[in-house]
DNA sequence: CATGAATGAGTTTTCATTCAT
DNA sequence: CATGAATGAAAACTCATTCAT
């Protein structure tokens, strides 16, 4: 049987997991107290026992999920030999958020929200910088000029693609890769992939 | 001597410049009919009076705005002689959109807000859309290949970087200018700008 | 060409007709200054040139339209000859009245309103006292007893089974008919009708 | 000792009473949430938190009050044993509602109210059939011809004289059991009441 | 831990009425 | 006579938050 802290933690869960679904679907200013509550399947009052507030309940529902979305997108990175084969991976992944599904919702709604909510801000910036290092590795250690600008320029692009998609469903990855490659000119002389098979994990 | 009529589309155009105000400072889903009222001088109610509704006064607002924005940026593409001069101008007009600006805020706020507005989305669809025919058309001309997908990663990384700027002012167009140049190798038999000043048009 | 003062005539018509219309269409509360005026197709200040005040305007357009339903349906007693014909000609006015029709809305608007209206119901009862009056004429003449009672039962009961009708759309003039003749037993020994100038009216 | 469930009915209960009073007194239209509230005792924002609307409100509390006032004179009807007995009980309890109190007023704006609202004309269509069905009854009893549609002319006819005291404080029900009996010959053969003094139901 | 009734400020919107033109 | 912009006070309804149980 459950005891009382396991069920506590278990509803905080549930009202994580409901804040991040209403806001892609809502919007972050359109979510209430009374939306989640209903949602989670707990009464009204119980979210500001969990949470401070409805915006701290939002932020760390949100960063929760960004951090996800971050962490497998580099992690595709990791399985790639060639800094090609790296953008590939990363594009194939970027076709999993078509623009209207719930993560790119989410994603959206806190890099707006962000603009007036230093915390929140403070945190995806971390996890821009998160990402961008991560790649950046891969350019670097395939010979690509300007690493961690080129790094800088594809996150933003594949932010920016994100986006658009919403205006433009054509924009699939197979419409860009072919333009995109053109920021990844390998040094050919940098011997890549082959002699460092499985990696570093 | 100012008739009715003019001193009423005095107060209409006010209340679209105070839209897009507050729409760049709160955020699209925090603006009031109050708060439009109190920022134009006018009453409460005559909101109401010159538009059908709160979300149509801020759908025209940012529209009016955007269009601005999107015709100086395709402007300043006439003006280029060569691609790789087209994207320097393209990305200096980006700095003039630091992140945190008015413009900027309210296209990311309106970008947001078209998720979930049909009429907004349509209406942004097609300012896209005439961006990047603009900007293909310069492409085209200067022998890039695959131009219309070249403009719309190019469109996308743009509005990208904007919302990234939020997250690291860093990324200035000085930043990123070397890094996107790749995107737009000449056709170096393509004999361009130069020999015609007065251009094409 | 018409003179200013006829083009004021009919304005203040055309608002009377358009108010008339909205009480029944949308009930008397809910008829504002603006339907009116648009109905009307003039401009919104234009009401409370012609008129004192919102509820002086419908109060003048009820009372206008009641007197001619008033009128017409004592009108017709004055056809019949004997008084089960009195009755028919009564009932049979009732079905032009199915109790979603616009003068049957408009009657039954009034009669609440009436309520709580001084100056509504001292009109809406002399109206009630000569239709009344004129339908007593017709009972006594036929020698049916009581006449001045039965009348009124008589103008109740039409009334009431106009708002039935609401309700219960089988409540016809061929329904009650046979119910309510019982109402005027007439005096065999009066001698009514035969003589039948040739005067119908 | 109260729960909170306990308190939040007598709430509820309390907004329903002032419901119903202000309907009668103000009108229906003229009723709003803060009145209703504050008559009531409880904040503004209560009134939505127990209903769905203010029309949700004003429906349930009219049904409530319409439903005891046709079972108390339906009960009536059953305590005669006579027709001509059922008549004088149906129109004394008329005499309860002398047209300008609080529950005749109720009626006669639910009725109105009816004409626009399709689930209180239902509800309301429910109420008169049950009421029709119970008078028929008694008067089938008593060999009364046509006892449907003398029943229908009845309740129309009670329906009506509640609107004209409005118009005519003379119109008592000393004043029309003399004309309505006429609506009630019994049959003489017809032996009824008084053997069997206890047994209807 | 959890409930759900309650509060009071907030929202958008509608409206009668006035008044300068 | 007529217009229509403007005002300010409503309206219904929603919400974050509190608190007694």
């Amino acid at each position: 049987m459950a005891t009382s802290a396991e069920r506590g933690h278990h509803v905080r869960t549930r009202l994580l997991h409901a804040a991040a679904e209403l806001v892609a679907e809502q919007g972050w200013n359109a979510v209430s107290t009374r939306m989640v509550a209903e949602r989670a399947g707990v009464g009204p009052g119980l979210v500001h026992y969990h949470f401070a507030s409805l915006p701290a309940l939002l932020t760390e529902a949100a960063l929760q999920v960004m951090e996800n979305v971050v962490d497998s997108a580099a992690d595709a990175l990791d399985r790639a030999r060639t800094a090609p084969q790296a953008l590939d991976l990363l594009l194939a992944d970027l076709d999993h958020y078509p623009g209207d599904d719930p993560a790119s919702r989410l994603i959206s709604e806190a890099m707006l929200t962000a603009t007036r909510n230093q915390a929140l801000r403070t945190a995806m910036a971390d996890l821009l910088d998160r990402f961008r290092t991560r790649l950046t590795d891969r350019l670097q250690a395939q010979g690509v000029p300007d690493p961690r600008r080129t790094a800088a320029v594809l996150a933003a692009a594949v932010d920016g693609m994100m986006l658009h998609r919403t205006l433009d469903p054509a924009l699939t990855s197979a419409a860009v890769t072919p333009v995109l490659t053109r920021l990844i000119p390998t040094d050919p002389t940098a011997q890549q992939g082959p002699q460092e098979p499985e990696g570093h994990r």
